[in-house]
RNA sequence: GGUCGUGUAGCUCAGUCGGUAGAGCAACCGCCUUUUAAGCGGUAGGUCCUGGGUUCGAGUCCCAGCGCGACCA
């Protein structure tokens, strides 16, 4: 193994990170390189055991990588001997290093100067010796997503999480080895390049690089260069991929994380506190849904993960806590379509004294505010598919039982009109479910798809019987204290008034689990510590559950929850 | 769960009536100092999703399955 002395003894030493003898700034030794120098150059400081990883053309030979397997395909091949040839011919690293002072592609594009980019012009062609740069420099990154050798000067496109940035290469601005490089760089490669900003004969502004070395060689095959990747399957299968070969993926995963920052600073101005409660349950409550299950070994112990953070929420308002959320990642064993994934986040948010119209009030400011931030106006108007939401006036409410009388043309407490429209409809056990839940099932294959879905409408005073943890109104306890939120026919988001009746919410558990099936009995017991919590007391509380997936589609304007979640649950790969 | 569509080179896609497997990009070799999905010349690259069937002959027609998508439930 080489010792850190011996190879710093190498006459290799002086060469620099593409391999150039002839650049004078280089001839640093390692050893005594200063911290500027340091900087620039891909001279990140020698771990003990003294592997240096630039240094490779001669010399002591530091270890190699394992060999990989061998490839069967050609284009991998092809980009593993390059790979090869740079490191022997050229004695480069095409693995790179640390980089201190990079910008981004924007910020290198920021410093164009058109008076400078004259001025540059103009003494060169003059002939000035030496010739007047008052060009701004920069010192960037990217992956090349366009390369075009034209002999002599060859351009290539950067793109980098900013953007993109063309650069220009010219044979008589670099060593022969750097340039020998630019030449074959490959779509997919990641370089670093340093040199003024100025502009083509074609007025495109770019970098002209005075310094140019590859970081990271890809060795896989790149998607077409002006398609991307289309199939959809592949897109979330190699995520990575379609994040650099489309634009567009980049920028909807990065404005989600914007909006769940967003989300937690508007929940804190309100005065909401973030907690961190279990998602590994040993009673999974909360929700009507199938979870997944675990198992803790030293404990012996089957645990679900969460479907809901409710019920742990819920007993913080019963230590004190007045007003908390949780930016809650839920699992459910369920099926998978364009607004469900297995696993998905939603903002769960309770506050003590609070009603469910505390929690309308919260919801419409704060959907105006990501609205606003989303929008790159001022208007909180945003695309959504074939329609343009505006999130500015204030939303929409309808009562429950309007909605279905105005859609349906009679009151919903006309059970046995509403039980005909259901066989009509083909609705499964028609004949033998509870009125409501007919009534429910109506409301549910008609009413939703008949709100404008242009407009944020809160359907509000739900039946009591459909929402059997939700506190029945004084005045009127067929219906319940509850509303759902829904923005381009989808449900975005439901709040309660929260029942604390320990008495009443120990029978209504009761009630729920004598209705469940077989398979539901299996997974659903009663969470008697929950129960022993309410007995202890609980404030009067407004609940609130937002699907913050469905929040990201709307203002980003995705049309499946694939597009908003990082990697989304598929199906593992088949055969090879 | 149902209906329809789709699956061909690393990627994006053609493939007629059932008769030798095609193009562009990417790759490899060559030329070019101002390109914008560069261009030009040459080379190489295939389990036509899988399995059965019909046929002298199947990428193509039939059946089943799998993946993906859209609509419906």
């Amino acid at each position: 193994m080489a010792s850190r002395a011996s190879t710093g003894a190498t006459p290799s030493m002086s060469r620099t990170a593409s391999g150039s003898p002839r650049s004078p700034s280089l001839a640093i030794s390692v050893l005594s390189r200063s911290r500027k120098t340091a900087r620039h150059r891909c001279s990140r400081p020698m771990p003990a055991s003294g592997y240096h990883p630039i240094h490779m053309a001669d010399g002591p030979k530091t270890p190699h990588p394992p060999a990989a397997p061998p490839d069967t395909d050609s284009l991998v091949q092809a980009r593993r001997a390059k790979l090869q040839r740079w490191r022997d011919e050229y004695g480069v690293d095409p693995y790179g290093c640390r980089v201190d002072g990079l910008v981004p592609l924007t910020e290198a594009r920021r410093r164009f100067d058109q008076g400078a980019h004259d001025e540059f012009t103009r003494s060169k062609e003059a002939g000035d010796d030496p010739v007047i740069d008052p060009r701004e420099r920069a010192l960037v990154q990217g992956r090349c997503v366009q390369h075009r050798d034209m002999g002599g000067m060859v351009f290539a496109v950067l793109r980098d999480e900013s953007g993109d940035l063309q650069i220009s290469i010219a044979r008589v601005a670099l060593d022969p080895a750097s340039f020998a490089i630019a030449k074959k760089l490959d779509y997919g490669d990641i370089v670093v390049v340093e040199g003024p900003v100025g502009m083509t004969k074609k007025q495109e502004t770019c970098v002209w690089a005075e310094r140019f070395e590859v970081h990271c060689k890809s060795l896989a095959p790149p998607p077409e260069k002006y398609h991307g990747l289309t199939d959809p399957e592949l897109r979330y299968r190699r995520r990575y991929v379609d994040m650099y070969a489309n634009p567009g993926t980049l920028r909807v995963l990065q404005m989600r994380s914007r909006i769940v920052a967003r989300i937690r600073r508007f929940m804190e101005q309100w005065g909401y506190l973030e907690v961190e409660t279990p998602m590994m349950q040993p009673v999974a409550g909360g929700a009507a849904a199938r979870p997944f299950m675990t198992h803790h070994n030293a404990l012996d112990l089957d645990l679900f993960m969460r479907v809901a953070p409710e019920l742990y929420l819920k007993r913080l308002l019963v230590g004190g806590m007045m007003r908390v959320y949780e930016v809650s990642r839920n699992f459910r064993n369920e099926g998978i379509d364009r607004s469900h994934n297995p696993e998905f986040t939603t903002l769960e948010a309770y506050e003590a004294f609070g009603d469910c119209w505390s929690m309308l009030d919260l919801t419409e400011a704060m959907l105006r505010d990501l609205a606003m931030f989303a929008s790159d106006r001022t208007d909180a108007r945003l695309p959504f598919g074939k329609v343009e939401i505006d999130y500015g006036q204030p939303f929409q409410r309808v009562r429950y039982g309007d909605l279905f009388e105005r859609t349906l043309g009679f009151a919903m407490t006309e059970f046995d009109r509403v039980r005909a429209r259901a066989r009509e409809l083909e609705v499964r056990d028609a004949d033998r479910l509870d009125d409501w839940l007919v009534v429910n099932a109506v409301y549910e294959r008609l009413c939703e798809t008949a709100i404008d879905p242009a407009r944020p409408t809160f359907v509000t005073d739900y039946p009591s019987a459909i929402s059997p943890l939700t506190r029945p109104q004084r005045d009127d306890p067929r219906l319940c204290e509850r509303w759902e939120l829904l923005i381009g026919h989808m449900e975005v988001g439901t709040a309660y008034t929260e029942l604390n009746d320990p008495d009443v919410q120990r029978a209504k558990f009761t009630e729920q689990l004598q209705g469940a099936d077989e398979e539901d009995r299996t997974i659903r017991t009663l969470d008697e510590d929950f129960l022993d919590a309410l007995a202890v007391g609980m404030p009067p509380a407004g609940g609130l559950g937002l699907g913050v997936d469905r929040i990201v589609m709307l203002l980003t304007n995705a049309t499946t929850i694939r597009d908003v979640i990082l990697f989304p649950l598929l199906r593992p790969e088949t055969g090879s």
